[in-house]
DNA sequence: TTGAAAGCGCTAACAC
DNA sequence: GTGTTAGCGCTTTCAA
């Protein structure tokens, strides 16, 4: 069934059928109604390939994320789906892994299928070296590249993150208000987003000039799910005579680790051990007592990042990074602070 | 850069670079060399919506799943995607909701899309009633669909799914054995594996005639993400007068909520209340205890879903229905028992 | 082994 | 408003 067998059918030349297809202005409406008619009755469907090899699109948007199986990955690319499919865009998805080449594979595959953008979804995709970051650049000479949680200085590529550094910061120093000096960062990544929050940690430490020491700082390189592992990692630390009674977690994984760590350590939570960790997921509430957790509004960032696309499609001007803030939500793993009784408004902040 | 540059700037004909590209043998060394050189220092991609008309094909698989941010899901998406991808095929992803009419939407535009296949993750695909899964028959008389943990008896429709109801069900007897009589069954999903579970359940319960009255079933309606609403629903289940010490969870949120209702209530785990859960996700280790879980082999039945499904697109008869066995993994919710001693190996059965 | 030429199904100038 | 026609870039007979 093509745009021919509709065209005689309706006793029409296919120039009008693609232009009822078209949705074209310049047919009449009596026509448009015979076309649509036969079309209805003989369950006709265009071939999406030739029309793409005619309009050179197919309207279809490709995802790039290291690992859909993360749960915060997953919802950002959930989010970023359902969005782009309420505007007739599709999502090829494409699962990378952490590795820089798999990277460069993936999105080339992309480009060759003639996606009309690239998304990546998390920060690992930007790396420190400039070199490493080329192969985004080159893509987006190609198509413009959406980046989610994370910031590139380069024509065509547009970014959308959230301010992992401040929030990590003001989270550092409303520990050590609370009097904990001896606080833990405990993180997994060393992603754009990863050094981000590192920075925060570090600069809140540093400005309270506590202790002497460099702060206590642990990268843990295990699997994202094994909790146990993250567990021991923690007690090794101590083992080796660092005490901490604090920490700061790059995600809610990594404090949930800390949370149970605590708990066979026999300390009180959150009278003698604190944490903090990131991401606000539902992990947050698995564990006892609740994590307190920074919540970075992944939806937002997510409307955020599809609405610019968007208006990149459209050949708008629009802002080449824009950074939301974070919100701690206080739950049990701390204690009440005065800072809690501040409005914690969020700010969104945009940055041409 | 076309096809015809190549050839021109080659000296032979777009016939010959047409086979090079498609790795024809009817090419000789040489000028199979001398396409490779020009193509590769034109940096000549194929246009693949020209391939795509010409081959009726792109390599793309439709991958439908209701909610990719479920972690149970997002899994099976993220193992899935892998292996298409592995073999050369891309994913059109489409989170559909839980709403048949979005469903159906959805795999329309994904035949429409020409997609080579249409993979449903997750049995809430498959409804009771058998007009209501009428849409994935019409999809099956276009393009072969596969099924994960749900079947149906349809032509070209291909299901892999692990035993869910003998799984329950061996895991109602076990704790029956344990010595508890008054167990909560908790389920949130009347999917085609959230009724076979229960029909596991029901049957162990009623294979003890234990204690006169219907066994004790609740089914859960809020968001899957607010363990605090599970945690009420059991809470307001005992207020209503209903007692229970054990509680079988269709997945490991809820398994996590009756761990949390049990500390709150004051029981002791294993010791005075029992939990066995489903999925043997990563929440089954964020609890304290942590959650024995049925483990449902989900990367195997990926793996299994993926390969069947290249079977069928070279051609070959392929199983129609293959059901793999689960495997219970026990921690701190349950008592040991005799049968913790005999092996629990995993059985592949292959239904034709 | 290679080339010429006819599609694949649609879009979009251009002419009427 | 509508039709004719020339592409879009590739695949694939059919001859040579």
């Amino acid at each position: 069934m093509t745009i021919y067998d509709i065209s005689e059918k309706a006793g029409v030349s296919i120039a009008t059928v693609s232009r009822v297809l078209n949705g074209s202005q310049s047919v009449s409406e009596k026509t448009r109604q015979k076309v649509l008619d036969v079309m209805e009755q003989c369950g006709y469907t265009p071939n999406a390939f030739a029309r793409g090899l005619g309009l050179n699109t197919m309207q279809t948007i490709g995802i790039m994320c290291a690992d859909s199986s993360d749960p915060y990955l997953a919802k950002a690319v959930y989010y970023i789906e359902q969005k782009l499919r309420s505007r007739g865009y599709d999502s090829l998805l494409s699962c990378t892994g952490y590795e820089l080449e798999a990277k460069e594979y993936s999105m080339n595959l992309l480009i060759t299928k003639k996606v009309d953008s690239i998304i990546l979804v998390g920060s690992n995709f930007v790396y420190e070296r400039e070199e490493d970051n080329r192969y985004i650049a080159e893509a987006a000479s190609q198509v413009p590249v959406m980046v989610l949680n994370a910031a590139m200085d380069t024509p065509n590529v547009y970014s959308v993150m959230s301010d992992d550094y401040t929030s990590i910061y003001n989270a550092t120093r409303e520990m050590v208000a609370g009097g904990i000096r001896d606080i833990l960062y405990f993180y997994n990544s060393h992603s754009y987003s990863g050094r981000r929050k590192l920075s925060g940690f570090q600069a809140a430490m540093e400005e309270q000039a506590l202790s002497g020491g460099a702060p206590l700082v642990e990268f843990y390189r295990g699997s994202h799910e094994d909790i146990h592992a993250m567990v021991r990692h923690l007690r090794a630390v101590r083992d080796a005579g660092k005490e901490f009674h604090g920490v700061i977690a790059a995600d809610d994984t990594l404090g949930l680790a800390a949370v149970k760590y605590a708990a066979e350590a026999g300390y009180r939570v959150p009278e003698d051990f604190s944490v903090i960790s990131y991401n606000n997921s539902m992990l947050a509430c698995c564990c006892q007592p609740e994590l307190t957790s920074i919540d970075n509004k992944l939806e937002t960032l997510c409307e955020h990042l599809v609405a610019t696309l968007f208006g990149i499609l459209e050949g708008k001007e629009m802002p080449k990074k824009t950074v939301f803030s974070g919100e701690t939500v206080r739950r049990g793993t701390t204690r009440r602070t005065a800072s809690d009784t501040e409005q914690a408004k969020p700010i969104c902040t945009h940055e041409r």
